[in-house]
DNA sequence: CCTACCGATCGGTAGG
DNA sequence: CCTACCGATCGGTAGG
């Protein structure tokens, strides 16, 4: 009888994903039951199969979501007319804000996608490699241009994308630093480094 | 009857919690099974338990073991007598290293640790605070010498662990490049940046 | 949207 | 070290 509460424009389905990116992010997908979104969302465990097909879709849908939103805007980047620099910076400031405004999905994506289904994890693995290897090719144009040092760019492209995906701000630096300053700080130190 | 298979100088509880931290960095903490972790030692569930307490002293035994290495680093590295960029070298070479020698433990150490069970939790993320406070005030140290640029310590500090903790070596540069290449580059760029 | 319920699997114990 | 087994919980289905 209870019907789930939408917040304003919220969907039904949407609603779902963002309790269940919030259970998964808190719990582990493993660890998290249907039966406690059900709770979270004031219904019965059974009802939500009117609306989802499987547990495992609706981490396929939130891991997929966020590769999407970052190949993108990777996308965006190639095809810009900025210099390898520009480009990186780029590349780190929207991780950070990325970070930031979709906390709960970008976590469970960075940390749960191992649990995907085979075929899906496949997919995903070379979604996340394409991005990287394009990540790749802009360090190497750097290092071309002399704009850059002479650097190993994969090891490059895992230093940045581990310390941007690691982030944990949450709470803790919530009213510490604006999004603004987090992202400058980490550009400037992942271009330039902290010495003087 | 079987006998758990000891390798050389191992005793039958390190053989089991060197296949647990296998086992939980494969399948997470939540999706491993007691009883996939007795097959891999050839003994059936039950036996393991003339070994170990439950499934969450193996976790909490990898997790603090982790910790402890890291926090008697991090003791020498205080007591020294380097100056704040050498001290912050150091440790971003002993995580990589000991990333690249203990790699399931230390893996499951930053990935599974929220599973611990809420006094153990409590201890765990003490340490890591103190820990992030130690290198907090290493940088703080190196901005007062005029060492470091007037960067905000508390996101540089995030920044190097997140890169470090994040690194996913594995296979992939397994033969591709040696740990001190690894840990010079990391270093290079935490430090210097990758800007010429 | 619910109640009722299924088979599978879980961590762990009893007893030898 | 084993077999036998427990209660709890899981994802999901049937039927309305």
């Amino acid at each position: 009888m209870a019907k789930i509460k939408t917040e304003t424009n919220g969907s039904i389905k949407d609603m779902i994903l963002i309790n269940a990116a919030e259970l998964f992010r808190k719990k582990g997908f493993a660890a998290a039951s249907v039966r406690e979104l059900a709770e979270s969302l004031g219904i019965e465990a059974p009802s939500l199969y009117n609306h989802i097909g499987s547990k495992a879709e609706l981490l396929q849908e939130i891991c997929f979501d966020v590769a999407k939103d970052y190949t993108m805007h990777m996308d965006d980047v190639l095809v810009s007319k900025k210099n390898a620099a520009q480009k990186t910076a780029d590349i780190i400031r929207f991780h950070v804000r990325k970070l930031s405004t979709d906390f709960d999905k970008v976590f469970v994506s960075e940390h749960e996608w191992k649990r995907l289904p085979q075929k899906n994890l496949e997919e995903f693995l070379a979604q996340r490699k394409l991005y990287e290897k394009n990540m790749i090719d802009i360090l190497k144009d750097g290092i071309e241009k002399k704009l850059f040092k002479n650097i190993l760019p994969s090891i490059a492209v895992l230093a940045i994308l581990s310390a941007v995906r690691g982030l944990e701000l949450r709470q803790r630096h919530k009213n510490e630093f604006t999004i603004e300053e987090l992202e400058e700080t980490m550009i400037e130190h992942l271009l330039h480094g902290i010495i003087k």
